[in-house]
DNA sequence: TATTGTTATACTCTATAACTATA
DNA sequence: TATAGTTATAGAGTATAACAATA
């Protein structure tokens, strides 16, 4: 991990940018959540979290279903995929049908494994909302996807 | 470009977390940073511009300096510095102080085209914002701030 | 000894293009 | 023809470790 941050640099009108909070607070509360899983002696990305969420509420889903869910390229999902399968977490079977999809399951192990990790994002993320009153997390949540659906219709 | 997400699987608690929301109002946002760059026949990510701002504003700093003030290795900062002096915006001095340092600064283009860059990202923050009031800007910045000082004490 | 910048190396995320098997 | 998954490849961002020059 890099040092922190110097304070004492003129960052001149980059405080006042949307964009700019926006990818320093994504990066402390990335930051955060490794260092809870690695607490845990436990290792998972963010991005990894949310595919596994994807997958157990949507069993059977094929890669490129998954794919459109994330945001990602069909092909940018494969090595993702094979590197949850190499842990033991999620299998790929064969689409009953259609013989060119993958049903996409988490196994046994995959299961209890993402309740752990449930409970990990879980403290993660009451500790990086601890600064905010319910009621704030909400209007933060809810002032975000308000500008994601802004910046998406370009 | 990857396809846009489909909204029909079922995400569940995804929607709740801080963090998913704001992975992904980023993401969005860097999109239309980008777009709007595009348009214009320029190309720069959100974390040149930053870092151009921040040599522009604290001319002379050094590599290290600099690497602290964006919270990397000063290893990774080689090659970003690299495209950008071939790019002919910024030079690398000697340091009149200490012999090992380099000291950073704009080239007489690179000023004009941070002045340029300056304002597409205006143009784009007004995009990205404009589903917002400016209090509700302020609020939403404010309270970004809070969660990154609150996830940094980890 | 410690620091600055560089290089070598490695890993992840991202994409495009081409291939295969199926539809 | 079109789609699902894979592979090959490439570029950017990130890091650690080791090195030369300098402090």
């Amino acid at each position: 991990m890099a040092r922190p941050p110097d304070k004492t640099l003129d960052r001149g009108m980059l405080p006042s940018l949307l964009g700019y909070a926006l990818r320093r607070t994504q990066s402390a509360v990335f930051a955060d959540f490794a260092a809870t899983f690695a607490k845990a002696g436990e290792a998972l990305t963010p991005g990894e979290f949310g595919l596994l969420v994807l997958v157990e509420r949507n069993a059977g889903l094929s890669q490129m279903a998954l794919a459109r869910a994330l945001g990602i390229d069909r092909s940018t999902l494969v090595p993702i995929l094979n590197r949850l399968q190499a842990r033991g977490l999620l299998v790929r079977r064969g689409s009953p049908t259609d013989g060119r999809a993958h049903a996409l399951g988490l196994t046994p192990h995959g299961e209890t494994a993402l309740a752990t990790f449930s409970k990990l994002v879980k403290a993660h993320e009451k500790r990086v909302a601890s600064s905010l009153s319910a009621a704030e997390t909400q209007t933060l949540i809810a002032l975000l996807e308000k500008v994601r659906a802004a910046a998406r219709s370009v």
